[in-house]
DNA sequence: GCCGTTTTCGGCCCGACTGTTTTCAGTCG
């Protein structure tokens, strides 16, 4: 049992039973569950009563079906409502503008169980007619399947935050004056979104509503009022601009950046006191005076709480953590003094160790590790024990030239099938840093690869599990590890996890690392740089660390040269064989 | 279905836009 699975049972349990017209905070409930689960990093199946109904939202009742999942593989409930309820309806669900009144009134009226049969009815101008449907919702029923037939309804933050700060930086120069930021789950770093909300404020609001639907990089007007529009643009994200006073620009951000269960908590806080929040300001609900509004900081304030970093808004224990001036001191992009994972053409990069030097200096980093592949890795020139013995003394020469800098050997190790390392212990023994990752075999069974691994782990010389998980985002699932078990050795070992920021893999995830870092893990944040522009995905992985709580100490990759080789010489677990025979 | 400084029942966040209506329901975030 995955708590994916039971995830996604209670989310369609709510569907279900929104579909049948049940009571919406009871539908809210297990969304909410859902929501919940899906966030908990340690497995369910595993925990008593006790425990479960120690996470938020998860009642003895939903504690109950919890632990019948993971004793019998079934949830009592959603069988029954999967036979009250034709499979089909949910996946109209998906169609944007149709939730689930339409949906049951389409079945009832007219027998609609499926996706193909609506696009028939409405294509053949069936609809209309229908109770609340003309026209005008027979089209947009019809565009709305067209965007479910084009699949993504997620994009990769990596895909949608370029697209976010070009927006951004039209606006702002169509309107010098105006005030505009980015909000939702783009601000809160969220490794996936769903859409690019930006805020605006501005003396002629109407006017940056009819700039911003005219803007080149508009494909489409979704809908468009003067405080609120919605567009495509060509990528296919949707855009959502909400434009408010500039009175009330600190509370219209609070209110967009969410999450919402974290909003909704600040508001429950709220109307405790005998106020209301809205994205207008903070109100006084006997007078509707204006509490707050101006500055984000101003609504915390007022709650009796610290400015909250939107990374942390997910209502994952981070308002308790404010009210006790336990909020963590999160990593900041500065922080990080060079990169840990790096490949070269000696391998699969794409650049000399000059020009990747170079690139890391112009950072402003003090070091860079290359971490070339292994043998193993013949698709990406993999470097065999000669080659590494070769390689080191180049980079031995080329560090006596630079005064400022230095270039760490290392490597990226290939774990093997049989969970072997791809270099021999005496050539790693020369290393600085080796870095140890798996590129085969992702389907092999959860013991196996667990496996493999723990046998890393427990490699003298390793000091780095480069992207533990082995995720693409939207491609491809992580492997089956029990990375509990691996956490636990690694901590007793002393072993990093690195947070790979290449966008498309973010791995570990934010909450793998907050996991890492209960148990006690340092980590390292690394872009796996081919291309030397790759260096600059540096601020997804920061981003991951503070949704994952990491702070600077918690992170290998903020230490001076000298002492993260102090470090690195600390984790080797053993005597270098042969440093008996040379000694200095 | 959850939850508790309004505690074991009775609440549960709030507002904008669209398309359909003629005062609002549904959907969305």
């Amino acid at each position: 049992m995955t708590n994916a699975q039971i995830a996604k049972i209670f989310g369609e349990i709510a569907d279900l039973l929104e579909l049948k017209g049940e009571s919406p905070f009871r539908i809210r409930a297990y969304r909410r569950a859902a929501m919940n689960v899906e966030a908990m990093p340690k497995d369910l199946s595993t925990l008593g009563e006790e425990e479960l109904t120690a996470i938020p939202g998860i009642g003895r009742d939903l504690a109950g079906k919890i632990r019948q999942y993971a004793q019998t593989g079934r949830v009592d409930l959603y069988e029954e409502l999967k036979n009250e309820v034709p499979a089909g309806l949910l996946s109209i669900l998906r169609i944007p503008g149709v939730g689930p009144k339409t949906a049951r009134m389409l079945f009832d009226k007219r027998n609609v169980k499926s996706i193909e049969e609506l696009e028939a009815l409405a294509r053949e101008k069936k609809l209309s007619g229908l109770p609340g449907i003309q026209e005008k919702t027979e089209e947009n029923i019809l565009k709305g399947i067209e965007q479910v037939k084009k699949g993504r309804e997620r994009f990769s933050l990596g895909m949608g935050l370029p697209v976010a700060r070009n927006l951004l930086r039209l606006l702002q120069e169509s309107d010098p004056r105006g005030k505009f930021a980015l909000a939702g789950s783009i601000r809160r770093w969220r490794e996936t979104i769903k859409d690019i909300d930006i805020l605006a404020a501005g003396k002629r609001p109407e006017n940056i509503a009819k700039a911003f639907v005219r803007l080149s990089a508009v494909k489409e007007v979704l809908e468009q009022g003067t405080t609120k529009c919605s567009v495509l643009t060509p990528e296919g994200i949707q855009v959502d601009l909400r434009v408010v006073e500039e009175s009330s620009f600190g509370a219209a951000l609070q209110y967009f950046t969410g999450s919402k269960a974290h909003n909704i908590k600040l508001r429950e806080m709220a109307s405790r006191r005998g106020w209301k929040i809205n994205e207008y300001g903070l109100f006084r609900e006997s007078d509707g005076k204006r509490i707050a509004g101006r500055e984000e900081e101003e609504i915390y304030s007022a709650l009796g709480l610290p400015w909250i970093p939107p990374e942390l808004r997910e209502d994952a224990g981070e308002i308790e953590a404010a009210l006790e001036g336990k909020l963590p001191g999160l990593l900041e992009l500065a922080d990080i003094r060079g990169d840990l994972h790096a490949h070269t053409r000696w391998s699969d990069g794409s650049h000399e160790l000059d020009d990747l030097v170079a690139a890391a200096k112009a950072r402003g980093y003090r070091y860079l590790a290359v971490t070339d592949h292994s043998k193993g890795l013949g698709i990406a020139h993999g470097l065999d024990e000669n080659r590494v013995r070769e390689q080191i003394a180049r980079i031995d020469a080329a560090n006596r030239k630079l005064s400022d800098f230095r270039i760490l050997k290392g490597i990226e190790v290939d774990i093997r099938g049989d969970g072997a390392l791809d270099l021999d212990d005496e050539v790693l023994s020369r290393l600085d840093i080796v870095v140890a990752s798996i590129h085969s075999g992702f389907r092999q069974g959860k013991e196996r690869i667990t496996n493999r691994l723990l046998s890393a782990v427990r490699n003298p010389f390793v000091s780095v599990i480069a992207h533990p998980t082995g995720r693409l985002i939207g491609e491809r699932d992580p492997y089956e590890a029990d990375l509990e078990a691996v956490f636990r050795e690694a901590a007793r070992r002393g072993i990093a996890m690195e947070i790979n920021a290449n966008p498309m893999r973010l791995d570990l995830s934010d909450r793998h690392a907050r996991m890492a870092k209960q148990v006690g893990i340092p980590l390292v944040v690394s872009t796996d740089v081919h291309i030397t522009a790759n260096l600059d995905y540096m601020e997804y992985g920061v981003g991951v660390a503070r949704r994952g709580w990491i702070g600077k100490g918690d992170v290998l990759n903020t230490l001076g040269t000298a002492a993260l080789l102090k470090r690195l010489a600390a984790m080797r677990h053993t005597e270098r064989p042969d440093r008996k025979r040379k000694s200095r």
